[in-house]
DNA sequence: AGCACGCCGACT
DNA sequence: GTCGGCGTGCTC
């Protein structure tokens, strides 16, 4: 048959402008659907995943399109309207579509050349079912232990490969090598059912009398085992070994006997690496407060005139039972929520607490997945999967800011919850989003409403609310009737006069934790990540080891006693003597992590003291055993960095301590100011018993900081107030939006006169919008030096246009200038 | 991003 | 005289 030949627009994941066209085989040109991902050769060698974007009929000119090599999906993996928002993201981020493709796509899905395929641990070694092509594969497999695609492509024709691979993986013979490196083992649980003998119902009785008299346990094995299955008599009724145990509270042993006697069997089955959780509760069992059903109807109102309502709910005013409600309305609509929260108030607790109203139908997407995980969470939020026809899908979905790239098909709702928190902004790699700005996009496209939450909203968003842009719904009262905090200040400056601290303790904190610990009540320190590392001092001159490739101080590491750089992992021993003077007096400069709980120990030896913070809290276990033993009251201070301010709620702290108010304060930064506030509010927030108020000390050696004013005040609005007045007039966000251009290359001389070039032609086009250059607070990694332009634009109409301008402005300078070798990262709304 | 092509320094 | 450094340009 005839037929006129199918190009296909194929995108790739690479940092490169625009798609790419290929030609459609014939053979599979139905196949051929845009949202599939294709195999295709790019460039000599390389194979890539990418996906089909447009299918059409227009012959290229000026080269021969190579063929798509396969279809690697029945179904459209990605849709119309997430290509849509990936194009907004390129578009607004200034950055490559490939680079947002590769950001939303799981790695998983993205198989590219170099990917190896080995051996299926489980292959039996029978060739009888192979074909010629497939045996010759196998047997490569099976001499090399690890071949790569290209490898295989020697073996056999190029165009074959993937659909060869294909079969193979599917006759269970070889695995793709990422599987194996992720640890990837299909998870296999023990289940039990009744053996065919005991399915007699005569049979059963009989056991059961003499189960009576002899082993009453195992009876109330079988007891629990009926009742979960009431009108089950064959042997279709299945359970989980662990969860019939769990039920009958009975031990392994127990169940063992059964099966000797040959009642029960036990037997193997693959089941989803992704836990099952059942709906313990009702959502409309929910005791709403006055306050929160108050709430309630003020979003939903709001709701009717703008798509933004930012929800300003003091901490612990019980914002949770707010968004469980609203999401409740939503699903049962049918409509799919997003609950988007920073990566580290992703805790069981708060999934949990969501699993227990919504079970199954929440999905949990962050980065503590492995990327199979991922790709069947994907496929359980996808509209059509192949791969997930019978399981129900996922209609919430809890997840970091990259859950913003799931298939969606149908939201209702986007919740941004701690909306004001900077890990929304994506710094590293491209693309450079911030997922609460993106998420408003995202949810305006799907014609879904949006709701930012927090307890120190974001300056921007408080603006946006107070400018009518976005609906305000404020939340002033804590939940139970409990108290806001007291603040108190330690002055540093009286206590290191008076000579009454003890190492880093005012005698105001360590009055307080005394008292603390005497009522058996639970203490949090606070101290952030810059105060919390240890650096080496030249005691005599002040030399400390810098890092050779960056500019930055060498950090401490007590376990494998090194010095190592934090931005580009250089380490070194610990040198004995100064290099600069000889000295041999090198001391610990800065409160380490390890001299925080030595120094509180001398002064509370009796205290049980952890500390949390990214060392302590490297695997997943870790941090729950932290959070675990401190729930449970085994742990008396707990010592940690920004963690533990987020998404944790404990009720029997009475007090909570933040270290050194000052370095956050004094960070050099137009957001300081709302960002310290917003630290100390939130620490603060964890502090108080439901019948007791609780009380925050807050170091400082300048106690009448204006920051530290508002905070001790609790007022967030003078706090705002204060910071838009400053904003406005030294340009910042709201009233103008930042883009930062930074220049990278290892020579310094080439970085400094590439950017003053550059922001001479920037202020051509731009004018007095060019700020700078300037070298930012870190003026070298890993051997590159850095030097920033900002650039400040109104917030107007022609905004975009001049937008348009400077990332033309930008191609040029890169693609035209003496300085190509220079490396340009622009970055939209820094923060 | 990756890879080939291409022009300048220390080695068989 | 070659091997290899990474600067530059292209990939459907």
């Amino acid at each position: 048959m005839d037929y006129v030949t199918l190009f296909a627009d194929v995108m790739l994941p690479l940092p490169i402008p625009g798609t790419y066209t290929y030609r459609v085989p014939n053979d599979i040109r139905l196949e051929a659907e845009p949202g599939k991902r294709v195999v295709v050769q790019f460039g000599k060698s390389k194979l890539y995943t990418g996906l089909i974007r447009l299918l059409h009929e227009n012959v290229p000119s000026g080269y021969t399109p190579k063929y798509i090599l396969g279809i690697l999906d029945p179904l459209p993996l990605v849709n119309p309207l997430q290509f849509q928002f990936w194009d907004w993201i390129a578009e607004y981020y200034m950055c490559h579509p490939g680079e947002v493709m590769n950001a939303a796509l799981p790695s998983a899905l993205k198989l590219a050349s170099e990917t190896r395929i080995v051996q299926n641990p489980d292959f039996d070694g029978d060739v009888s079912q192979l074909n010629e092509k497939e045996y010759l594969i196998a047997e490569a497999v099976d001499i090399r232990k690890s071949v790569t695609i290209s490898e295989i492509s020697r073996i056999v024709e190029f165009q074959k490969v993937i659909p060869l691979i294909k079969n193979l993986i599917a006759k269970k013979v070889v695995l793709v090598e990422e599987e194996i490196k992720d640890q990837y083992k299909p998870k296999k649980e023990t289940f039990v059912r009744i053996t065919e003998e005991f399915q007699n119902e005569t049979r059963m009785k009989q056991l059961f009398d003499e189960l009576e008299k002899k082993a009453y346990k195992q009876l109330e094995i079988l007891m629990t085992f009926f009742q979960l299955f009431p009108d089950c008599k064959d042997g279709t009724a299945t359970i989980r070994k662990s969860d019939l145990l769990k039920a009958a509270q009975a031990s392994p042993q127990q169940l063992t006997a059964l099966e000797k006697k040959g009642v029960l069997e036990l037997f193997e089955q693959v089941s989803s690496r992704l836990e099952s959780f059942d709906q313990t509760r009702l959502v409309s069992d929910i005791q709403l407060t006055e306050q929160q059903q108050r709430a309630i109807e003020l979003i939903k109102k709001s709701f009717e005139k703008n798509n933004v309502t930012l929800l300003h709910g003091v901490t612990s005013s019980g914002k949770t039972e707010i968004y469980i409600r609203l999401i409740d309305e939503v699903i049962s609509k049918g409509q799919q929520v997003l609950f988007l929260l920073p990566e580290i108030a992703l805790t069981t607790q708060i999934i949990n607490r969501m699993r227990k109203y919504f079970g199954d139908r929440v999905g949990v997407y962050h980065s503590r997945y492995n990327h199979f995980e991922r790709v069947e969470i994907w496929n359980r939020v996808l509209e059509k999967s192949a791969l997930t026809e019978n399981i129900e899908k996922y209609q919430i979905i809890l997840g970091a800011r990259s859950a913003l790239f799931l298939p969606f098909n149908n939201l209702g709702l986007v919740i941004v919850d701690e909306e004001h928190d900077s890990s929304y902004k994506q710094y590293q790699p491209a693309p450079r989003y911030l997922a609460r700005d993106a998420a408003i996009v995202l949810a305006g496209m799907h014609g879904a409403k949006i709701l930012l939450g927090s307890a120190t909203p974001s300056v921007e968003s408080y603006y946006n609310a107070s400018i009518g842009k976005y609906g305000m719904v404020s939340l002033t009262e804590r939940y139970g009737g409990m108290e806001m905090p007291e603040i108190l200040v330690a002055d540093l400056r009286v206590e290191t006069r008076r000579r009454t601290m003890k190492s880093h303790f005012s005698s105001m904190l360590i009055q307080h934790i005394e008292e603390a610990l005497k009522n058996k009540e639970q203490v949090i320190l606070f101290q952030n990540r810059r105060g919390f590392s240890l650096r080496l001092e030249c005691e005599a001159c002040g030399w400390m080891p810098k890092c050779k490739n960056c500019d930055v101080t060498l950090i401490y590491h007590k376990y494998n006693n090194q010095l190592k750089c934090h931005y580009c992992g250089y380490s070194i021993p610990v040198p004995s003597r100064c290099s600069e003077c000889g000295h041999t007096g090198l001391i610990m400069r800065g409160f380490g992590t390890e001299k925080v709980e030595d120094e509180l120990s001398l002064i509370f030896p009796k205290a049980n003291i952890v500390r949390m913070d990214l060392d302590t809290t490297r695997t997943k276990s870790s941090y729950q055993k932290i959070i675990t033993d401190f729930e449970n009251r085994k742990i008396d201070i707990l010592v940690g960095t920004q963690m533990v301010t987020k998404g944790l709620d404990f009720d029997n702290v009475s007090i909570v301590g933040i270290l050194n108010a000052d370095n956050l304060i004094s960070y050099p930064d137009f957001r300081s100011f709302e960002r310290s506030f917003q630290l100390m509010a939130q620490v603060s927030g964890r502090a108080g018993r439901k019948f007791k108020r609780g009380k925050v000390i807050i170091q400082s050696y300048r106690p009448e900081h204006e920051v530290i004013r508002y905070v001790m005040a609790n007022r967030y609005d003078l706090m705002v107030k204060n910071q838009l007045a400053e904003r406005r007039k030294f340009k910042y966000p709201p009233y103008y939006r930042l883009v930062e251009i930074q220049l990278q290359h290892r020579d310094e001389n080439m970085v400094n006169s590439a950017t003053e070039e550059f922001a001479n032609q920037l202020k051509k086009i731009l004018g007095r919008r060019v700020i700078g250059p300037e070298f930012p607070i870190v003026s070298r990694i890993k051997g590159l030096y850095l030097k920033n332009i900002l650039i400040k634009f109104e917030r107007t109409p022609q905004m975009r246009g001049l937008k348009q301008q400077l990332k033309e402005a930008v191609d040029q300078f890169n693609a035209e200038s003496k300085f190509k070798a220079v490396r340009i990262v622009v970055d939209v709304d820094p923060v």
